[in-house]
DNA sequence: CATGAATGAGTGTTCATTCAT
DNA sequence: TATGAATGAACACTCATTCAT
């Protein structure tokens, strides 16, 4: 079996140039045959015949087909979670900060569905039994851990351990990202995001309820 | 790749006897199996092993091992929609009916540890890209679903679609369960799920947060 | 590379029939394929081939391609050792012992040209630094590490260590096995024994030289 | 596979200065990395490493893997050739030559324990088969040779065809020198070598026994 | 001369599936 | 109905060799 995520560490930057682009290319292409085939269906030769180099080149960037997929891996997350965060700091209050980031979250993952789609892919394979991507992969997932403990000590967010009110962030916002992956016309629709944002806070924002 | 649960129909029931039985020991098999080495690196031959059968008896209950895990899929799915619904009819309001059916299903799926992770597994396959279990999957989620539109109708429930709706109470619910899987604990914490319940409420209840 | 014949001992026998008929089949394909492309260049597709059978199939019977040479190798081997000892226990004295075990190992060796030559050739990978296959095969050899033993307690043989001494009778053997490979008409000549018989008594013998 | 020591022709000479050191330092990365990894195991990538060069420079100097290894083989077959024929000029008669000529090559075995490991590996290779090293190696072995006609010729030898005596000289030889690679406490034992010289003329020499 | 990125044929091995018994 | 030996396509990975720079 693939392995999953392991380490949680982001790999060192590779420089760009020749050698970059296609590192870059490869991981591309396994990007786009995996969201075809699923990451287990993924081939090394298939990934070699879309990026157009040999199998044996491969190797050259990569160790081993698990190194390439937490390489990809890693390559789209980091894109993602750049620009899940950009311009957050600007914003007061945990939870317009929370619900400006499934604005931005949900913006990149339509302008960049293959990406998005692989990215999850490799998350779910650490989600199945009693750990969750939000407790064992807690390196990926800080900037939403610090938003929500910031909020918590300052009593802006309800009181659930971090951990829950994590998951239910992403739980919400790929309820919110999946309807928009097809409806995507309701991108534009303010009523849609009143309701979003009235959802949210009403989940993780200190409110009583009668 | 392992195909995805294609059809969303649940499968004609096979009688008891026997060959239920047999049947019965190696989707059970398959389910063990699984949870230890994933959905791809189950292989035919240790199923047969585990179910104490031989491979090609395998091939004489499911044609194929999609098949195999399909019907495993359904088997644990039943059980676990089953559950869930359970004492649903008797209780009025749509939010109440959910408040209570996530409580059931961590119940069942605390003490069903092994098939519960598997229809998760299933389940993780169909969603990564632009449709989600909700849609695709109408039939496993329609007892959901059902409760959602009537209370929609009802007025009981905050104006979004009701996949969005269904979807984000599917998401709250794996936080919570996620968290119950390894805290258990808080099973017996009033408090914690006083905040739960208004969590759920202030999401999909018909409220306005100022 | 392929590893040398590590623990030196013989595995346990298989079972004739069916079973046995394929696996000597296979080993028969391994052993004469090694003799034409040598022990690295055997492949596994050209011993299925040439065994007729599909290339899984020699799964079934050997683990790995390693585990297929040694077992080919003590298949061979064994045949050898028992070959070479036919009848030494009838003879009185350690070096006429020795010498019939020379006429035996030639005939054997001239009777199964390829078994011998894949023995040699699976010896050979054992004796390239310090150690030798008299030291660290000694299972193997023991029957001739016996005789030699027995023949410097009772003072029949040259006050060497008995590894020296069994690997002298190894290369005289191995000189005299050349030639007769390549001249096969020697075999009947009783001048050639009589000074091949000669020599390594001249050589093993407790023998005084002016 | 790896191809045996064709021709039996040592190549010819090649200038020293720039070019000749080069060629040595591939050579001698060659020769101390088959020592570890075996004449199989043996990658150019790993060659190149040692030898501080880059892998398309070993091209610049052989042909290919094969023209490397036996260009290396013949670098230490000619020095340990010329290291057993020294002084071999000023003593008479074939046995007394041939004893010196053994500890020759003892001592140059002892002091250069890779380089001799390695010829001995790539000897191996050409005598699994009928053939020997003695027979289609003649150029390489001339000098054992001519000694032992010359011993015919002067019927100081054991009427034996020369091939047999002059394997039956390597093969008493190798038995010496497997032992005192691991015991080399007995190079100065006057005893063994007395009984080493005595085993030699007894079986090469003309003598008879009883 | 020297480089090292790129190649691609070849390797050993796995495993879902079949079918004669 | 049940078996399990046999299959063979598919796989990840290696490495001697080439060639543009």
């Amino acid at each position: 079996m693939i392995q999953g995520l392991d380490n949680g560490q982001a790999p060192e930057k590779v420089d760009a140039g020749d050698r970059g682009d296609k590192r870059i290319a490869i991981i591309e292409a396994a990007v786009n045959t995996a969201c075809q085939v699923g990451l287990e269906g993924l081939s090394m030769a298939e990934v070699a015949d879309r990026a157009k180099v040999a199998k044996g080149t491969l190797y050259l960037y990569f160790t081993s087909k698990d190194q390439l997929i937490q390489d990809a891996f890693w390559h789209c997350h980091e894109e993602n979670v750049a620009a899940c965060d950009k311009g957050l700091d600007a914003i007061a209050g945990a939870l317009p900060k929370l619900l400006q980031r499934l604005r931005n979250a949900v913006n990149w993952a339509l302008r960049n569905r293959e990406k998005g789609q692989f990215e999850r892919m490799c998350l779910a394979k650490s989600q199945y039994g009693a750990t969750t991507r939000y407790q064992n992969q807690h390196l990926q997932f800080k900037s939403v851990d610090r938003i929500i403990r910031d909020g918590l000590d300052k009593g802006e967010l309800r009181l659930l351990p971090s951990p829950v009110l994590g998951e239910m962030f992403f739980g919400i916002g790929g309820a919110v990202l999946y309807y928009l992956l097809s409806n995507p016309e309701a991108l534009e629709d303010e009523c849609f995001w009143d309701q979003v944002d009235a959802g949210i806070t009403g989940c993780l924002g200190r409110v009583s309820v009668d």
